[in-house]
DNA sequence: CTGTGGTCCTGTATGC
DNA sequence: TGCATACAGGACCACA
């Protein structure tokens, strides 16, 4: 379940279950989740063993586990991942990845169908991991500025849908909550971002930061199994959606029925009344 | 710098 | 029924 709406239900799920909690074992079952630690799959079970978790921290999409000691377990998400905490007795879900064994009796696992994501120690990265020093403040950072942000958008050559989705430009918007605030700002996706001005955009930014905190109340928004926190539970904000997967329904604003279009090899959802394309640039 | 297209994977839905 | 194709909440990289 991966944009921030859905990394920080589960983030706040791991808090209350892990936080405090010491490494018994680890077991990588397949390697692929495991590829961004640079020392090994073998190095990666036996490093994480006698290590007490402190609060899990995110930006963005990125979630990272720090350990009392400075070091940091990595975690992203990417399109299909998920963590569970579970007895160890409970069967495995199909695609589950790694296993991590905790004092309390209990067991961190990460399930992953499409592997996109994954899990690695981040030697010293308790406080912010090296790997995501490029990622820009997510809308929920108390230092980010949507203003310092909209006169840094509007000096870009590029759509508006593009710089949303930049994760170096602001974090966390993926494809739905990208989809969800330009159409609750009327705005279609390829509008010159330079061409809105430092107000509107400011207002987009914001508009970002209150789509996904809806979502966030209503546990993140899920389509299928693939989606659920780390109790298993489903988010309920796709009932919300006014966009996103909606082609063919009429708009809830105007009636007009929503298009998908292809855009930056995904799709695109839009009103083509209430969010036409510009006639012009600039 | 901006944009495109491909890559990494598994699984489901749809169409012929 | 089988088989092919399209598509999926992301990030990253090479290349024009």
């Amino acid at each position: 379940m991966p944009e921030l709406p859905e990394v920080e239900t589960v983030r706040a799920g791991l808090e209350s279950l892990i936080t405090g909690r010491t490494v018994l074992a680890c077991s990588v079952l397949h390697p692929r989740p495991v590829r961004r630690h640079e020392r090994g799959v073998d190095d990666f079970q036996a490093t994480l063993v006698g290590r007490t978790f402190a609060t899990p921290r995110r930006r963005g999409k990125f979630m990272w586990l720090p350990f009392v000691d400075g070091d940091a377990l990595m975690a992203h998400l990417g399109m299909s991942g998920q963590f569970r905490v579970d007895s160890p007795a409970a069967p495995l879900l199909s695609n589950t990845r790694v296993l991590v064994d905790l004092d309390d009796g209990q067991q961190l696992r990460f399930v992953d169908q499409r592997m996109f994501g994954g899990v690695w120690v981040s030697p010293g990265g308790a406080d912010l991991p090296e790997e995501v020093r490029h990622i820009a403040l997510d809308p929920f950072d108390p230092h980010f500025d949507a203003v310092k942000v909209a006169h840094r958008i509007a000096l870009k050559h590029s759509g508006i849908k593009r710089v949303l989705l930049d994760q170096t430009v602001v974090s966390g918007i993926g494809n739905i909550y990208a989809d969800e605030t330009l159409w609750r700002e009327r705005l279609h996706y390829d509008t010159p971002a330079a061409s809105l001005g430092i107000r509107k955009l400011a207002a987009t930014l914001r508009t970002a930061r209150s789509v996904m905190a809806e979502a966030l109340t209503q546990g993140g928004t899920s389509f299928d199994a693939l989606y659920v926190n780390v109790n298993g539970e489903s988010g309920y904000f796709d009932r919300t959606l006014h966009a996103y997967g909606q082609e063919g329904r009429p708009c809830d604003r105007c009636g007009a029925p929503i298009r998908r279009d292809h855009f930056m090899n995904r799709s695109s959802f839009f009103c083509p009344r209430c969010q036409p394309r510009p006639r012009r640039q600039g």
